[in-house]
DNA sequence: GCCAACGTTGGC
DNA sequence: GCCAACGTTGGC
C-alpha cells in the first residue's frame, strides 16, 4: 500500500466538500506525472493526505482514501468542460482519475510551515516541488502529518 | 494580485 | 531534438 497526497484548492473543492459527497471522482489532472502515479500505482484503499492550496490557512486538511483505480478522465472529451484536450480521444483517453473517499477532517489544518520545520518531512515534494498536484507519501511522513492533524494543535 | 518556478508546446 | 515562448500553479 502506498501513501498520497491530493492538493485541492478549497475554492473549488474541499475536505468538507468531500465529506458532504462521501466521494468524488478527481478529475482534472492534467501533468503527466501527477497521471502517471493514479494510473499506474494507486490501489484501492490507499490512504491520502488532502491538502488545501491557494487558501488560508495553507496546509493538510485531512484525509481520504483511494476508493476506485484509474479510469479514463471523460472531462478531457468534453468541449464544454475547463478541463478539454483536443488531443484526447475515445480510444486514446490521454488522462485519467480515481475516486478517493472521506476519511476525516482535521480539527486544525497541519499548515505547510509546519511541514516544513518538522524533522523529516521537509524532503518531501510538498515542500520542494510544490507545483506536483498529487505526489507520493512515504509512510512515515504520512503518520507524521497525521500525528500534527488529530493533535489539533498544528 | 503578483510573480517565480517549471511543465508544455511548437518552430526550426 | 533543442530551446524560446507561453501558460499554469501556487506561495506569498
Amino acid at each position: 500500500m502506498r501513501h498520497w497526497l491530493f492538493k485541492s484548492e478549497p475554492d473549488s473543492y474541499s475536505i468538507q466538500d468531500l465529506r458532504r459527497d462521501g466521494s468524488t471522482f478527481w478529475d482534472g489532472v492534467r501533468n503527466y506525472q501527477a497521471r502517471n502515479f493514479m494510473r499506474d500505482d494507486m490501489r484501492v484503499g490507499d490512504p491520502v493526505l488532502f491538502y488545501h492550496s491557494n487558501t488560508e490557512p495553507l496546509g493538510v486538511a485531512g484525509i481520504a482514501r483511494v476508493s476506485r483505480e484509474a479510469y479514463p478522465d471523460h472531462t478531457a472529451l468534453d468541449p464544454a468542460s475547463p478541463y478539454f484536450d483536443p488531443k484526447a480521444g475515445p480510444d486514446d483517453p490521454r488522462w485519467y482519475m480515481v475516486d478517493v473517499e472521506f476519511v476525516e477532517a482535521f480539527p486544525r489544518v497541519v499548515p505547510l510551515d509546519a511541514i516544513r520545520a518538522a524533522p523529516g518531512l521537509a524532503r518531501m515534494p510538498l515542500v520542494n516541488k510544490s507545483r506536483l498536484s498529487v505526489q507520493p507519501v512515504a509512510p512515515e511522513e504520512f503518520d507524521a502529518i497525521l500525528a500534527l492533524g488529530r493533535d489539533g494543535t498544528g
